[in-house]
DNA sequence: ACCATAGTTCGATCTGTGTCGAATCATCCC
DNA sequence: GGGATGATTCGACACAGATCGAACTATGGT
């Protein structure tokens, strides 16, 4: 046990946050992707040095990971707890002002589907997650999902190994309020298996230079028949 | 439905936490009391006219609100998101370097009993819930508590509603994690509904200038009879 | 009516830190 | 080895925003 003779520095943290290209480069990390220096100097908007200079300091604060490959240095979000956090904000944030016309599609696109960490969310995630409970494959107990033996079934049957997300040291199922939609949709490592198997099938995929995600045809399809949702709305 | 056409700024609600000042103002006000300015100006040691301006900024960013008694104004945290998010953000933030001897006695103070927003946290509060849960009066599933029978006879008798706890429209009974302990205690309406219990009776006072609540003599014989704990370690 | 107390507005100052140019280091590929 | 690409360090600069003095408004008490 650490034994830390000391309360939490909240401005420390927040701050470190605060600062507008920082925040970018976390958004852009939300993602759930590991993104080298060079891409997140794109995606922030500043100069490389610049860039470097943020991502030391995240790495410092603990709120960002880095692992190098090659001439390469790939970053992401340090820990669940992190992106808790992040996502904690974004729900008492405040709108941002759109100033040019590429910001608000993009703000459509992730509206209408993105990933949160490593999660579906946006229209598409509550969508998803709204069949999931519908068909009685999930039940919302206030704090946390279930999965009923008929929902076993069908997650093992679309490709979903349940039994490894609850072995996983993590919460395994519960419901993660985003910001657009501003109801519920399923996160967790379930959420995560759940994600992964989307983008194996090739059912989804990440646009550039945004958490937006695409839905390819075949994800058109698949919503259709599998999920039963004619479109998002 | 609110058809806001944007996304979120992080940097925004981050940076309005992350001034010093205000997170002192904010730490103050995440005992969960109402307090009028002038309080809150001597709690995070800026004049008068600075701390007027940051109290301006947390109104206007949705962070605190304010209500006028007479000549006082008196700030309260503005909603459970926030202090949700705040209590995210302690659990990722480095420990504060102490400075001064009486902030090192503070923090010891913090950790051993405060309140976290509305109710008990530090090492009282996790031990009461540790009671609670050993005598099977509270259930910890993951993500929340369930409430035995024999327990709802043990809440009745200890004087709290639960039913009137469990109508409130926020959550019930849930883990919350806490950054000394870094284990979980009672939150939510449940949680809050008991801390008010002992605020009744007298077991708890609140102390000068600061999150912690002093254990009173009733209340170290209350821990010791009826919580069965004999000290806090 | 008077003074005390609580809080705000305005303006001037000053510090902290984000920014980028230039140069440097590291790794990969041919 | 040499050139190209990815990333960092250093230093100079500029700007945003926190701070407080002084003056002002509003409420309460006697």
């Amino acid at each position: 046990m650490i034994e830390s003779s000391a309360k939490p520095d909240l401005a420390a943290i927040a701050s470190l946050i605060g600062e507008p290209s920082r925040a970018a480069i976390l958004e852009a990390l939300m993602s759930g992707e590991s993104l080298p220096a060079g891409d997140l100097s794109t995606r922030a908007c500043v100069s490389p040095q610049t860039t470097s200079s943020h991502l030391n300091k995240l790495v410092q604060g603990g709120l960002v990971k880095v692992e190098p490959i090659g001439k390469r240095r790939y970053f992401k979000i340090a820990s669940v707890a992190v992106a808790q956090a992040i996502e904690a904000l974004c729900l008492i944030a405040p709108p941002k002002k759109i100033r040019s016309l590429k910001a608000s599609f993009e703000a459509d696109a992730l509206r209408q589907s993105r990933t949160c960490y490593d999660h579906l969310a946006g229209k598409l995630g509550v969508a998803v997650t709204e069949f999931l409970i519908n068909e009685k494959y999930l039940k919302l107990n206030p704090d946390k999902f279930i999965v009923t033996p008929t929902g076993a079934e069908w997650f093992a049957s679309f490709g979903v190994d349940v039994d490894a997300a609850r072995q996983l040291r993590r919460k395994f199922a519960y419901p993660c309020l985003d910001w657009s939609e501003r109801r519920p949709h399923l996160a967790g490592s379930l959420g995560a298996a759940l994600t992964s198997a989307w983008f194996d099938k090739g059912w989804v995929a990440r646009m550039q230079d945004t958490r937006a995600i695409r839905l390819t045809k075949e994800g058109q399809c698949g919503l259709k028949e599998v999920f039963k949702v004619n479109e998002l709305k």
